[in-house]
DNA sequence: CATCAACCCTGAGAGC
DNA sequence: TGCTCTCAGGGTTGAT
């Protein structure tokens, strides 16, 4: 579920800190918990462990749904996948004993400093990773949809160059980096365009729509701190402004029909079938 | 290349 | 109340 809006908004309270904790940016690692061997993708946890002692957090970037911090040796990189988080937090209580974890932390960074950043997730589909490179995680995925050089003729052109249907493309973070289930309908809707559309059939003034719809969705998303539907994710309040997302049964902001569900690369799909017409039989897969 | 099932996981919610 | 079942979702892998 942490979709761009939602890490955007977890790696901007790192970098700036908060209230309850300072900024991320230079703390030194003394030493690194494992809770959750799998949680690891590269190197291996024991490997992990050693190599991330010493260290220093040099940045707090974002990069699709990736979280990317540069160390003064390589890079510390995660995805949160499904469910979770990434927290700073007080690693010492008064005593100067160490607090414990909570229960779904997979892997814990404890700093020289009094504090800790604690990587938890509850599906445990999340995944670190250590590398020197990291180009290695993050050069595959598409461009930012809310970068400046990112242009409604960019994405008319990428549209072109795939027969898919419309939604699963969306998604798939080797074509456009950070959109999920949430923010793909939102779009769509926006854009008023059905899921089922093959990339190729988008018109230039349908992409230049949706390339409108993507970019006031996710800012909107980042505006409400994100979308606060798993227990996990806390803050954030954009499930109150979904217009289809879960909103099966109900009537469409716009023209009042009713939102339908249904499977689209295998994900529920909420749409308006009046706002987004279906395409032809002949355009379906 | 495009699609799809299976897989990795847990907790919520439904049904009994 | 408490059990079992189904579902949700991001991304990878292997098959078609």
């Amino acid at each position: 579920m942490p979709e761009l809006p939602e890490v955007e908004t977890i790696i901007t309270r790192l970098k700036q800190g908060t209230s309850s904790h300072p900024p991320l940016e230079g703390h030194v690692v003394e030493s690194v918990q494992v809770t959750w061997a799998r949680s690891v993708s590269k190197p291996d946890p024991v490997s992990l462990q050693k190599v991330l002692i010493g260290q220093q957090v040099l940045d707090v970037r974002r990069r699709g749904k990736f979280l990317h911090f540069p160390l003064s040796q390589g890079h510390f990189i995660a995805h949160l996948r499904m469910s979770g988080d990434m927290r700073m937090e007080p690693r010492l209580d008064s005593t100067g004993k160490a607090l414990p974890l909570q229960a779904y932390d997979r892997v814990v960074l404890n700093f020289e400093s009094p504090w800790r950043l604690a990587f938890s997730n509850i599906r445990k589909f999340g995944r670190v990773w250590y590398v020197t490179d990291p180009l290695e995680v993050l050069g595959d995925l598409g461009p930012e949809p809310l970068s400046e050089t990112f242009s409604a003729d960019q994405l008319f052109l990428m549209l072109q160059r795939h027969n898919r249907q419309i939604k699963p493309l969306l998604m798939d973070q080797h074509f456009i980096a950070g959109l999920g289930n949430i923010y793909t309908d939102e779009s769509l809707f926006r854009a008023k365009i059905h899921p089922l559309r093959r990339s190729n059939t988008l018109s230039e003034s349908e992409a230049k729509r949706l390339h409108a719809a993507i970019r006031e969705t996710l800012q909107d998303g980042i505006r409400k701190n994100g979308a606060s539907l798993d227990w996990i994710y806390r803050g954030g309040d954009f499930q109150n402004y979904f217009q289809v997302y879960q909103r099966t049964g109900e009537n469409c902001p716009n023209c009042s029909a009713t939102i339908q569900k249904t499977v689209v690369g295998q994900r529920g799909t909420h749409y308006c079938p009046t706002c987004q017409p279906a395409p032809e039989m002949s355009n379906k897969g």
